[in-house]
RNA sequence: GCCCGGGUGGCGGAAUGGGCAGACGCGCUGGACUUAAAAUCCAGUGUCCCUCGUGACGUGUGGGUUCAAGUCCCACCCCGGGCACCA
C-alpha cells in the first residue's frame, strides 16, 4: 500500500482546521497552557530555518494538548515595519497591500507544515483594530507621565532617515542596515523605562529563562552604585556635579573632565581665548559617528582654560572636555583619577598630568591604573581603610557638608519610541499653538493611518505629506492644530500582543479581565536569542505598566523562555540576504511535511545552531516509511498465540522508550526523542521478523503512534485511523508508561580488571553484590588478567559493573 | 579586555548524582534482489598492528584526583556569542 503524501497531509490539515481541533476557550476544568512563539514579521516565504521553530512550537501544542492541558496557541503578525515600506518604495505597491499578500502566503505555508493554531485569535498590528490599542496604551503612558517628549541627542541612521533606540545601535551602526549612526539633537517621544529599571532587574531572578538571556538584560540595565558630588570651578565661576563609583579615590583626582555637550562648557569659555578652539572641538566630536568616536586609540580632549577645586583638600585641578565622557550617562562629568582608572590613566599619560595612587596595589602589581580594591593611601583621613569602609566614610563626609550623596545610575536609557517612517502606528497627539501637546481623546481612537503618495524617508515622517490628515482642530480648545506625524517604534506593537491574544477582537477594551486572568502569563515562550534585550525587555516593561494600572494580572509576561539556535548553511545563518536559504517546496513534494518536521527535530540540540545537510531528510523519510510498512503489515509476521518472552521484552522496550520520550520532550531534547523512536522501531522490526503476537504488536504500535503524533502528525493520524484505534489521534491522551513493564529483568554487567573491560555477562537486574563479585572472579575470560597478580580490591556496582583491582 | 557557551569518528550528534565512549542518523564500502537502475534489505565502517587479540591507543593541549575521568580540579590553546571609553 503506497503512502500518498500529498493527499494524506491535505486531508488531515483540512480536518484539524474544519473541526477547529486546536481552537480554544477558557475552561476552568482543565489546567491552561499558553504556548507562544514570538509572532513573525510576514516576510512571505518560509525557509528551513523558520520551519525549525514552527515545528518546536507545534510539537509542544500537540503534546500538551494530549496531556490534558487547555492549550492556547495563537498566531499573528508583526506587520508594521520597514520591509513593507521599502518594498513600497521600490515597487509602488501600497505597504498594506504588500503586507496582506505576504500574510496570505505565510498562512498557507504554515498550514502546509501541519502547524496548528487557534486562527480565530489571529491579529495583525497594521490593522486599526489592533493599533487603536497601541494608541490607547500610548495615551495611558502619557497620563501616567511615562510617555514624554524631549529634546536630546539621539541616534540617527542616515540610510533609513530615522532615529533609533540605543538598543538598535550595534557597534555604532544601525542594526538593520549596518550604516553608521550619527548624533542629532531632536525632539522625540520617549517611554520612561528607567523608572522600572530596578524592578526589571530584580524580577529577572524568578524567571525560568536561559541564564545568558538574564545576564544580557542585567548588563543592559547596567545598574551601578556610587556617589554624586559637586565640584566648584576655581575663582567662583560656577559648579558641576560628577558621578563616581569610587569616591574613596577622591584624593587622587588630578584633573576633571566634562562631556563636550555639557551645558556648563559654553558658559565657562565664553569670551576667553579658548572659545574658538573649544567650539571647533565640540562641533567635530558631535558630527562624528559613534563608530569614529570609539575607534581612535588616542583619547581626544582639550583643556578649557579653567581649573576646579577638589572639595576634600582644596587642591586645584585642570578642567578638560573629552569625548570619552558621555553626556548621556551619569552627570556628564567625571573626576579624573588616573591612579585607579585606566581611561583616566591613558588620558593623563598622553598629556603628562600628575598621577597619585590612592589605593595600595597588591605586591608585584605591574599594571598601569590599579582598579581593584585595597587599602587607601595618600588620602589623609581615609588612609588605612579598606575600599568599602573608605567609600562609606567619604560619602558620609560629603553628605554632612551637603556637597554629595549616595547615587544609583543605570546604563539603560529611556526608550525612544518615535520614528520618522510611514509604516507604523501614528502617535495620537495633537500640537496646538495655545494648548501645546494635547492627547487625542480616547473616544476618537483609532487615529487612522492616512494614505500618502510618497513613502520615501526625507528626515521627517511621510505622514507629514498627508496635509488633510495633519491639519486637525485642537481637541481641547478647537483652534487649528497639527497632528504628530511620527509613528511608533514597532517594538511598541510587540510589547503587549501576547495579552491581546487572550481577547483578540474586543472593540470595547484592550482585553477582557476574565480572559487575561485565565490565560496569562505565557507558560512557554519560544523565539530567537536576538531578542534577548530588545523585545523581551520592552515586553516586560509594558506588562509591568499594565499590571500597575490593573489591566494585566501578570507582572511578568513570560514564565518560561526558550531560545532556539539558528540554522546554518555554508557557514552562515540561513537568510534571504545571505542567499543561502533552502526552500522547503522540493522536500514537501518528495518527502512530505512529516519527514521535514522530523529532520528539523533530529538535526541537533534545539538550543544550538545546526548545519543543514541536504541528505538528512532522507533518513527521517526512510524511518517514516518503515513505520508505514509496519502498520500496513508488510514487515515480519503476526500470529494469535500465547504471550512469550519476546512479547514481554518488546513491551518493556516500548515502555522504556515512552519514559524517555516523555522526559526528553519536557527537557526540550527533541533530537533524542527522534532517535529514541528510531531505535524503538528497529527493535520492533527485529521482533516481527521473529514472529510477533497480534495483541502485543497492536499495543506496541498504538503507543508508537501516540508518541509520533506530535512529531509527525499526518502519518500518525492516518495510521491511527486506518488501524481503527478510534477517535482522532490529536485528542487522545498522552500515554503513561508502566514502571513494572518498563523494568528490565536482565542486564549486561561489565567486568573490569584495573578499569579495563575484560568481559561482559548477562545477569538478573536485581543481582546482589556478592553474586556479582563471584561472576567477576570466576569468569574464565577474566582469569587471563587476574593470573599472576594479587587481588587487592573489588569494587562492585551491581548490576552495572565490577572492577577488580590487581597488583 | 571582561562575562557566558562550546571543542567527541568522514559529517550531524549520543552518553555528565564519575562506571561499556561513539546511541540514532547521514555518508561511504561490500553483498542480496533486479536484464539494469531506483527503492528496499543484510553486513561493515574511530586510529594503529606482517602479532587481528573482547590487543594497544583514543573525547582540543599539558598536568592532577580516583579502583574508574568525555564527565571532577589546576593551567593553557582554539571556536562561537554577549558586553565594552557607562566613570
Amino acid at each position: 500500500m503506497e503512502y500518498d503524501v500529498a493527499a494524506v497531509e491535505a486531508k488531515w490539515q483540512d480536518l484539524w482546521e474544519r473541526e477547529k481541533v486546536f481552537y480554544t476557550t477558557e475552561d476552568t476544568q482543565r489546567p491552561k497552557y499558553y504556548n507562544l512563539q514570538m509572532y513573525p514579521y510576514p516576510s512571505g516565504d518560509l525557509h528551513m530555518g523558520h520551519l525549525r521553530n514552527y515545528t518546536y512550537v507545534d510539537l509542544l501544542t500537540r503534546y500538551r494538548r494530549m496531556q490534558g492541558y487547555n492549550v492556547l496557541s495563537p498566531m499573528g503578525w508583526d506587520s508594521f515595519g520597514l520591509p513593507a515600506e521599502n518594498a513600497a518604495i521600490a515597487t509602488g505597491i501600497h505597504p498594506r497591500e504588500f503586507t496582506e499578500r505576504q500574510i496570505v502566503r505565510m498562512k498557507s505555508q504554515l498550514r502546509r507544515l501541519g502547524a496548528v493554531y487557534d486562527w480565530s485569535r489571529e491579529l495583525a498590528c497594521h490593522t486599526p483594530e489592533y493599533y487603536k490599542w497601541d494608541q490607547w496604551l500610548f495615551l495611558k503612558l502619557y497620563e501616567q507621565g511615562l510617555a514624554y517628549k524631549s529634546r536630546s541627542a539621539v541616534n540617527w541612521c542616515e540610510q533609513d532617515q530615522t532615529v533609533l533606540a540605543n538598543e538598535q545601535v550595534v557597534n555604532g551602526a544601525c542594526e538593520r542596515c549596518n550604516s553608521p549612526v550619527t548624533r542629532r539633537d531632536l525632539s522625540q517621544w520617549h517611554f520612561r523605562i528607567t523608572e522600572y529599571a530596578d524592578r526589571l532587574l530584580e524580577d529577572l531572578e524568578g524567571l525560568d529563562w536561559p541564564e545568558r538571556v538574564k545576564t544580557m538584560q542585567e548588563n543592559w540595565i547596567g545598574r551601578s552604585e556610587g556617589c554624586d558630588f559637586k565640584i566648584q570651578v576655581a575663582d567662583g565661576e560656577g559648579e558641576f556635579e560628577v558621578y563616581t563609583t569610587r569616591p574613596d579615590t577622591i584624593y587622587g583626582m588630578t584633573f576633571a573632565v566634562l562631556a563636550p555637550e555639557h551645558p556648563l562648557v559654553e558658559k565657562l569659555v565664553a569670551g576667553t581665548d579658548y572659545e574658538e578652539s573649544i567650539r571647533a572641538y565640540v562641533e567635530r566630536v558631535s558630527a562624528a559617528s559613534e563608530l569614529e568616536r570609539m575607534s581612535t586609540g588616542e583619547k581626544s580632549g582639550i583643556f578649557i582654560g579653567r581649573h576646579c577645586v577638589n572639595p576634600v583638600n582644596g587642591k586645584r585641578a585642570p578642567l578638560y572636555i573629552a569625548d570619552y565622557v558621555l553626556m548621556g550617562y551619569g552627570t556628564g562629568a567625571i573626576m579624573g583619577v588616573p591612579g585607579e582608572d585606566q581611561r583616566d590613566w591613558d588620558f593623563a599619560t598622553q598629556r603628562g598630568l600628575e598621577i597619585i595612587r590612592t589605593v595600595e596595589p597588591p605586591a608585584g602589581f605591574e599594571g598601569e591604573a590599579y582598579t581593584g580594591e585595597g587599602v587607601s593611601i595618600n588620602s589623609e583621613f581615609l588612609d588605612g581603610l579598606p575600599t568599602p569602609a573608605a567609600k562609606r566614610r567619604i560619602i558620609g563626609w560629603l553628605e554632612k557638608r551637603g556637597i554629595g550623596r549616595r547615587a544609583v545610575k543605570y546604563r539603560l536609557h529611556d526608550w525612544l519610541v518615535s520614528r520618522q517612517r510611514y509604516w507604523g502606528c501614528p502617535i495620537p497627539m495633537v500640537n496646538c499653538d495655545s494648548c501645546g501637546l494635547v492627547p487625542v481623546p480616547e473616544e476618537d481612537l483609532p487615529v487612522i493611518h492616512p494614505d500618502v503618495e510618497d513613502y520615501r524617508p526625507k528626515g521627517q515622517s511621510p505622514l507629514a505629506l498627508a496635509t488633510d490628515w495633519v491639519e486637525v482642530d485642537c481637541p481641547r480648545c478647537g483652534a487649528p492644530g497639527r497632528r504628530e506625524t511620527d509613528t511608533m517604534d514597532t517594538f511598541v506593537d510587540s510589547s503587549w500582543y501576547f495579552l491581546r491574544y487572550c481577547d483578540s477582537h474586543n472593540s470595547e477594551r484592550i482585553f477582557d479581565d476574565d480572559k487575561v486572568n485565565y490565560w496569562m502569563a505565557v507558560d512557554q515562550y519560544i523565539g530567537g536569542v536576538e531578542h534577548a534585550v530588545l523585545h523581551l525587555l520592552y515586553a516586560r516593561f509594558i506588562t509591568k505598566v499594565l499590571y500597575d494600572m490593573g489591566y494585566s494580572p501578570a507582572e511578568e509576561p513570560f514564565t518560561r523562555l526558550f531560545t532556539q539556535g539558528m540554522l546554518v548553511k555554508d557557514g552562515a545563518k540561513m537568510s534571504k540576504s545571505k542567499g543561502n536559504v533552502v526552500t522547503p517546496e522540493p522536500y514537501y513534494e518528495r518527502y512530505g511535511a512529516d519527514a521535514i518536521r522530523l529532520y528539523e527535530l533530529f538535526i541537533g540540540p534545539p538550543t544550538d545552531d545546526a548545519v543543514w545537510i541536504d541528505g538528512g531528510v532522507e533518513g527521517t523519510a526512510r524511518f517514516l516509511d518503515r513505520v508505514w510498512r509496519l502498520g500496513m503489515g508488510e514487515v515480519g509476521s503476526l500470529a494469535d498465540r500465547e504471550e512469550n518472552r519476546q512479547d514481554k521484552a518488546i513491551l518493556g522496550v516500548t515502555h522504556r522508550a515512552l519514559r524517555k520520550v516523555t522526559s526528553d520532550i519536557d527537557r526540550f531534547h527533541f533530537n533524542t526523542v527522534v532517535s529514541t523512536l528510531m531505535a524503538l522501531i528497529n527493535e520492533v522490526i527485529a521482533y516481527l521478523r521473529g514472529g510477533g503476537q497480534t495483541a502485543t504488536f497492536r499495543e506496541v504500535y498504538r503507543l508508537l503512534l501516540l508518541m509520533l503524533g506530535p512529531l509527525a502528525p499526518h502519518v500518525a493520524h492516518e495510521l491511527w485511523e486506518r488501524l481503527g484505534y478510534g477517535g482522532i489521534l490529536a485528542t487522545q491522551e498522552w500515554p503513561v508508561w508502566d514502571e513494572e513493564t518498563a523494568r528490565e529483568e536482565t542486564v549486561v554487567m561489565v567486568l573490569q580488571v584495573n578499569g579495563k573491560v575484560r568481559d561482559r555477562v548477562e545477569v538478573p537486574a536485581d543481582i546482589d553484590e556478592a553474586t556479582a563479585e563471584q561472576h567477576a572472579l570466576r569468569s574464565h575470560r577474566m582469569q587471563r588478567w587476574l593470573e599472576g597478580g594479587k587481588v587487592t580490591r573489588v569494587i562492585v556496582r551491581a548490576p552495572r559493573i565490577v572492577n577488580v583491582v590487581v597488583k
